[in-house]
RNA sequence: GCGACUAUCGUUCAAUGGUAGGACAUCGGUUUGUGGUACCGAGAACGAGGGUUCGAUUCCCUCUAGUCGCC
């Protein structure tokens, strides 16, 4: 069921539910100044544990203080364990890597060198990288695995969030962090598609958190997260697996819905009691010369999909590579540092045309404003119950 | 005015006496904890007329248009 709004707490601010991060996977949305992420109302951004510890190194951003440092900003971070992206190396070439009980063993798509990532080397560089909410080193297995291979997953899952977990104790303890300054962990259930592999990874990792202190005296996750695939060979969300899996986390931890989704897939994920999403779509989307568009009294139906279930589209989203914006002198308005510039598509179509970065650049910075309206109609249509 | 050269998808280049190929453009599809300025697919052309030939986009002639050169 849906959850009702909160604020979280964290090192670099405060933050409302349900929220929706981007990916700024090596220290940046991808050809977007933090300005201009700033803009478009984002407050919170997701880093890579993986990408970074090759590039530019984990000597370099301790040297330099930390990410947020190398950055330059001053809001929450969120970053991922490298997990996902080792999975997703070896689905692509099992030349890449392979999983073994110590960790993940992996070759750099920098320079060939090789790496072992443990669960304990993934706590130590995300402290390093000093954000504000980790998440554990986690085993996802496509859905197309067998029963045996995603049960056998499940369960290095929970011994992997173990030795996260003391790990993260460690950290607390060499670093002296509070209940303040602490980094919210997130574990992450696994399971596949089948409904007693989540809820065996679920009741797993609860119990890891009853039975091992976190160093700063607390008994639960900071936040539970849904791992693998969350869409089927179709494309289509996984609703069932979803819906059941948001039932299992405890309502002291926040749910994460990682990886989604379109808006449509965020709105029905809402639904179900997902509060924190992230998405390479918006800005993957406006590289590609895709904007998102409201649709007529989107937001009433926005409200009426959240309260009844019922989808009625509420967005489009337009091609604007087509000839057919070649002179569309309509206007696409683009949050800037101080205000709204107005673009139109001719012109951004033109640009794109020509390969200039700034056509992909303006819309994926409307994606992203589409994407934080998006969440903040969902936060005040929840706050309005 | 004379001469040379050229004429092929929307554009720009290929090839060929017997179902004309690429690139860019066009249209469509893919992308969900970012190896994506990417990938996949479709439609689309022999300047006009005559001749040689079983058969001509190809060889020959005329015309038209363009480019270059010379007066």
């Amino acid at each position: 069921m849906q959850r009702p709004t909160r604020t979280i707490h964290t090192p670099h601010g405060d933050i409302q539910t349900p929220f929706f991060m981007p990916d700024a996977t090596r220290a940046s949305v991808r050809g977007l100044a933090r300005e201009d992420v700033r803009a478009t109302g984002i407050t919170e951004m997701v880093v890579n544990t993986y990408h970074l510890m090759l590039q530019p190194g984990m000597d370099v951003v301790r040297r330099v203080g930390g990410v947020h440092a190398l950055m330059g900003w001053e809001r929450p971070l969120l970053s991922d364990s490298g997990g996902y992206q080792v999975y997703s190396l070896i689905h692509k070439n099992a030349q890449l890597g392979t999983i073994v009980e110590e960790g993940a063993r992996f070759r750099s798509v920098v320079d060939g060198s090789q790496h072992l990532l443990t669960p304990e080397k993934s706590i130590s560089i995300q402290a390093d990288l000093g954000v504000d909410m980790m998440v554990v080193l986690d085993d996802p297995r496509p859905n197309t695995a067998s029963y045996d291979d995603i049960a056998a997953a499940v369960e290095r899952t929970i011994r992997w969030a173990a030795r996260c977990r003391r790990a993260y104790a460690t950290q607390a303890r060499v670093r002296g962090w509070t209940q303040e300054t602490r980094p919210k962990l997130f574990a992450v259930i696994q399971g596949g598609p089948y409904a007693e592999l989540r809820t065996r990874c679920a009741q797993g990792l609860v119990d890891v958190a009853q039975r091992i202190d976190d160093g700063c005296g607390n008994t639960h996750w900071d936040g539970i997260g849904f791992g693998g695939r969350h869409i089927d060979a179709q494309g289509r969300l996984m609703e069932d697996v979803l819906a059941q899996t948001a039932a299992l986390i405890p309502e002291t931890s926040l749910a994460f819905a990682l990886g989604i989704g379109t808006p449509e897939d965020i709105v029905r994920c809402v639904r179900m009691g997902w509060e924190m999403f992230d998405c390479v779509i918006p800005t993957h989307e406006g590289r590609h010369g895709r904007a998102f568009m409201w649709t007529q009294d989107a937001r009433e139906r926005i409200a009426q999909f959240l309260t009844t279930g019922t989808y009625t589209p509420f967005y489009n989203y337009v091609n604007v590579r087509t000839a057919t914006h070649r002179t569309d002198m309509r206007a696409l308005h683009v949050p800037i540092h101080n205000g709204e510039a107005t673009y139109t598509y001719a012109y951004v179509h033109h640009l794109l045309k020509v390969n200039d970065p700034l056509g992909p650049a303006i819309l994926a910075r409307h994606n992203l404003a589409f994407y934080a309206q998006l969440m903040y109609i969902l936060r005040s249509q929840i706050m309005d119950k």
